[in-house]
RNA sequence: GCGGUCGUGGCGAAGGGGUUAACGCACCGGAUUGUGGCUCCGGCACUCGUGGGUUCGAUUCCCACCGAUCGCCCCA
């Protein structure tokens, strides 16, 4: 029996799930500061979910992709990404006849890619998303965006880079692809080959093509800015100035053009420049697809978000050695001997608990000391001992562990003291 | 899919062809017959990722494989 867990793959033990929940936690605060819902997707989705919604040209379609087949011959995959999935819940619930619009939804989900595991990158991995579906307002482009850095912001994150572009809308991608394929096929055979199948599937993504970053045509191939139409311009200007109104500065790259093909409009993308921080410095990324609705089936509906991709967020908090604060204490130790106090401790730990009392004993036959030694170790606050002695005379010893300090307390209080001692009377 | 580095106890880590594989941390027991954090003493790897080869003999040398990790493409 292989006993390891699958390449790529990890366990988040104790001690750092405790980081996770802490992180969590925060973030959906945030999210409901800024009336965002939680939504749930399923694990997996029929395939073409995610060929249709993603993109057949797309990395992640072509060799990225959990498929299998299930007992019915069902095409089924692991959930490459967010998106194509809440879309798809989206349009199967009808959320859009809500009366509520737009409809504003938030996920924590795990996603699942076949690539080769490193820094930063898992084969199956976490991501916080947001999409907001229903709207075509540049206010709420530059909302998901504020969310997104208010996250990073709140978590201490400092060392961050917000990057933006436009796609324009159909009609000036259209026309910019257009001018891309001109731009290009006299240089065909000097790209690479990815960007040689680009050039007819998705010549955009030739510009983030990382081989043929320095080739000569690349400094001098058109600028999506330059094809935006008018009201791309002004919808992309307008996001601009609500950022801008709230404060958070940005850097507009023309050569951002996101790896999904269902994007345009606004694409964005938040970096890390931390120290110390792996290869991959691509903490989250979005943007605005306005004809994903339509392409799964559903009505006309404008839709924006971003994913977060959370093992990144705790490896850049990491980086910029930020602490998260671990509960590891504990408030009680109850230390127990002989037979007759066992049955006793049993009752006592039981009632404490049920009274708010956080408390834990032993459970391997240790001696005295040594269930001292385990008190320690747990750092707890108060050790209870309980003997034939105490047993006896229906009390319990109440060690406080800083001072050293031990009082009797009658069994029948010790509820009531040790709610006073670690509740405040409460 | 490709390239670099690495693989010795629970963890960190030394070593090096030859009777018992250092050391540190952690853990367990004792000194202290019912009380922790300090100290001292003792215990704790049928064995050095797996398989094969060289050799009288390999954990140590060679080969293959597997795994981990970092990086490339791409992305969260």
């Amino acid at each position: 029996m292989n006993i390891k867990a699958p390449r790529g793959t990890v366990d988040i033990l104790p001690k750092d799930a405790q980081k996770w929940q802490f992180v969590e936690n925060k973030i959906k605060g945030i999210c409901d500061k800024f009336h965002f819902d939680e939504i749930r997707t399923p694990l997996f989705e029929h395939t073409e979910v995610f060929a249709r919604g993603v993109g057949d040209s797309t990395d992640i379609v072509q060799k990225e992709m959990y498929t299998f087949e299930d007992r019915g011959g069902r095409s089924l995959t692991l959930r490459p990404e967010g998106t194509a999935s809440v879309t798809r819940a989206f349009v199967q619930n009808k959320l859009y006849g809500e009366p509520n619009q737009p409809v504003k939804l938030y996920y924590f989900m795990q996603m699942f890619r076949n690539e080769r595991p490193q820094q930063g990158r898992t084969r199956q991995f976490s991501q916080f998303g947001v999409e907001v579906l229903g709207s075509a307002d540049p206010a709420i482009d530059a909302e998901v965006i504020d969310l997104a850095m208010t996250v990073y912001k709140s978590l201490g994150l400092t060392s961050l880079k917000l990057v933006i572009n436009s796609l324009g809308d159909l009609e000036s991608r259209t026309e910019y692809r257009k001018a891309l394929v001109e731009h290009f096929t006299p240089h065909k055979a000097e790209l690479c080959q990815d960007c040689q199948n680009r050039l007819d599937q998705n010549p955009l993504r030739i510009l983030d093509c990382k081989v043929d970053r320095d080739h000569p045509s690349m400094k001098i191939a058109p600028s999506i800015l330059d094809y935006l139409n008018d009201e791309s311009k002004r919808y992309f200007d307008q996001v601009k100035s609500y950022l801008d109104a709230i404060g958070i500065p940005y850097e507009v790259d023309p050569n951002l053009v996101r790896g999904l093909d269902y994007y345009n409009h606004t694409a964005f993308e938040i970096m890390s420049e931390a120290e110390g921080f792996g290869a991959i410095t691509t903490l989250a990324g979005g943007g605005r697809y306005n004809g994903l609705v339509e392409q799964l089936g559903g009505p006309a509906t404008p839709g924006i978000g971003f994913g977060m991709g959370l093992e990144r967020l705790l490896l850049a908090l990491e980086a910029e050695k930020i602490d998260i604060p671990v509960e590891d204490e504990l408030d009680c130790y109850l230390v127990s001997m002989g037979e007759q106090s066992k049955s006793e401790a049993v009752r006592i730990v039981h009632d404490l608990r049920i009274n708010g009392i956080q408390v834990d004993q032993d459970y391997q036959g240790r001696k005295i000391k040594a269930q001292f030694k385990a008190a320690d170790r747990y750092k707890a606050k108060y050790v209870l001992v309980l003997g034939e002695e105490e047993l006896e005379k229906q009390i319990i010893n109440v060690k406080e562990m800083a001072t050293g300090e031990q009082v009797e307390v009658p069994l029948n209080q010790l509820i009531d003291t040790m709610k006073e001692k670690l509740l405040g009377g409460k």
